[in-house]
DNA sequence: AACAGATGTTTTACTAATAAAACATCTGGT
DNA sequence: ACCAGATGTTTTATTAGTAAAACATCTGTT
């Protein structure tokens, strides 16, 4: 309820960026390679066998990755339902960000990387609803979306505002 | 362009949510009682005196914070432009989230808060520029928010759909 | 002047995530 | 059987952000 209960909210986060993506890298690796190894995580993320090694140690004591007898790594049904609600968010974010914000295709792709493991089941659901209805062909839809696209007459400048010569806080000008 | 290069992208954020909370502090002490010290950001974001010491001599390495004589801080001219253009990208994004997607108060606080220094400045105007449009009371916007807030044909479910039963990634289903 | 309380800094320690290097093990080719 | 290369782990070190505690300074009574 304070401000600092919400920044700290941050902190508390249970998925990490680092173990949104040692778990997506085994997801990936398992659908594309048909097994996941130390190894093959590390080379998929950039990072050193040894770092993987520990961020993974602690992902098999925390249940959310399996090993079998031959070193082979796999998600168990926690971490695959992880898995499978931080993808989604990151796909959701993206299409928004690059089909309804046209926003460029590498930005929204980092933008929707950077955020996907924060957002809230919530606010994920939410967010994939919107987006499926505004893609979803209606009239109400498609007329709102050519709207959209039209408009100029707004002030989007994040610092600082050339009309109202303010932080832009969500205010509308008339057109000139 | 690799996969790896943009979930680094993460790591190499000039502005962590550590520093936008520590700049945020100084803004609204500054603004709110007209002046900010090591003490007064501290309890506002409830850490302790000596880390906030830390924290803030970095800041003030880096020119984003000024001290005076008396030990008084201000935010320099790059640290209230930061500030501004995060406490703007928090207002864009909470304002979304509760005013269209109906996300509750709190979490959509809280999301806000978790994102706000995340998004690229590309990203923050577009959405600006989206929330202002879909607001501002055009009849296209109306008509759409109204069909949106009707609709219940469509899978929300972030891991799981029940209808195809696979993971869902924006599928419209046609109603019942 | 002296003492109490608030303030600021420094030092030590902790955690997460990393690199680097040493080490151990396993596997394939000759 | 041996050696090279790949693989996995452990140890040591680094960085950011924190706490805790010791210390220094400053301020306002009395």
């Amino acid at each position: 309820m304070t401000t600092s209960d919400v920044w700290k909210a941050f902190e508390e986060n249970e998925i990490t960026h680092s173990v949104a993506h040692h778990l997506a890298a085994i997801n990936e690796l398992t659908e594309k390679h048909g097994y996941a190894r130390v190894s093959d995580v590390a080379r998929s993320l950039d990072i050193t066998r040894g770092s993987a090694s520990l961020t993974l140690k602690a992902l098999k004591e925390k249940d959310f990755v399996l090993e079998d007898q031959n070193k082979f790594l796999r998600l168990s049904e926690t971490g695959q339902r992880i898995v499978d609600t931080v993808l989604t968010k990151r796909a959701v974010v993206r299409k928004f960000l690059k089909d309804v914000l046209q926003v460029g295709e590498h930005q929204a792709e980092v933008d929707a990387c950077k955020v996907e493991h924060l957002l809230s089941e919530e606010t994920g659901e939410k967010l994939l609803h919107f987006v499926q209805f505004l893609l979803a062909g209606t009239p109400e839809a498609m007329q709102f979306i050519k709207a959209f696209w039209a408009e100029k007459n707004i002030c989007h400048d994040l610092a600082s505002c050339p009309i109202c010569e303010d932080t832009c806080l969500l205010h509308v000008h008339d057109a000139k």
